[in-house]
DNA sequence: ATAATAAATGAGAACGGTTCTCAATTTACT
DNA sequence: AGTAAATTGAGAACCGTTCTCATTTATTAT
């Protein structure tokens, strides 16, 4: 059983105040000043991850973990698109994604999570300017 | 310029003998019997890489990358299945896939780098013993 | 309230994959 | 052969993350 606690909150509310992007852990402990030390950042957010309020996302090179507010997880089901240039993150909802899962599900048997979906590549805006 | 190397053409020939499957940096290193040092290792597949000999994989968070000798690039584009319940990691090569990436960047201008596609669910073993 | 139990904490060490450093060596070009 | 450029080897450094463990805090039972 969980209890709740000071830190857990401190991280929720701070990623809940800036639910529109993805933080990393070195930005969550940033903006909480160091009040909460890494070690429990890490441990009471992967619990947050376990119990669906916040989502994990993997930026490739780094491989520094990003995180996100993402409520009650009633949202529409979308995916995201996130930029491995810039680092932007685009939601969307598309049908043809709809359609790939359920495509995996019924042909290959594969049960796939669509709020883990994350797909990587170069955003628009980064592939005009990428011409060198 | 780049020189031709010794080191380089063992592990390219690993890698080649290899091809069916992907290789972690420690399963080459091991394949080499400790021949080539790793620095070595690391240094030589990512210019192979750069020359687009050789595909990297980023399969999961702290799991080290996959290398795959893809010859002359003609080979289909295959994304990975990973199970979240036995880890096991699928490959899949579905012509659904490639029309959901045209799909993306035609419509959504986002070029997705199907090398870095993870989808995280259940596998069809896993999911019939999982009454639970 | 108090005691007993379970979970979370803090600080730092440890971990593992990867990258860096730099002197020594090998390669390519004149 | 001489020179410059690229590669090598060995280990240290790096960095995000996980672990350890004694201590503190929260929950439950008495």
């Amino acid at each position: 059983m969980k209890y709740h606690t000071k830190n857990k909150l401190k991280i929720l509310n701070c990623l809940k105040a800036n639910s529109n992007k993805h933080l990393t852990i070195e930005q969550i402990d940033e903006l909480l000043k160091g009040e909460v030390p890494l070690a429990s950042i890490y441990r009471n957010i992967d619990d947050l991850v376990d119990e669906g309020l916040v989502r994990k996302y993997i930026i490739d090179r780094n491989n520094s973990a990003c995180y996100q507010f993402i409520g009650d997880g009633k949202e529409h089901q979308h995916f995201h698109l996130l930029c491995s240039k810039c680092g932007k993150l685009i939601h969307l909802e598309c049908h043809e994604v709809e359609h790939l899962i359920s495509h995996i599900e019924e042909e290959h048997g594969f049960k796939v999570d669509i709020t883990k979906v994350t797909l990587y590549g170069i955003c628009p805006e980064c592939d005009k300017g990428e011409q060198r």
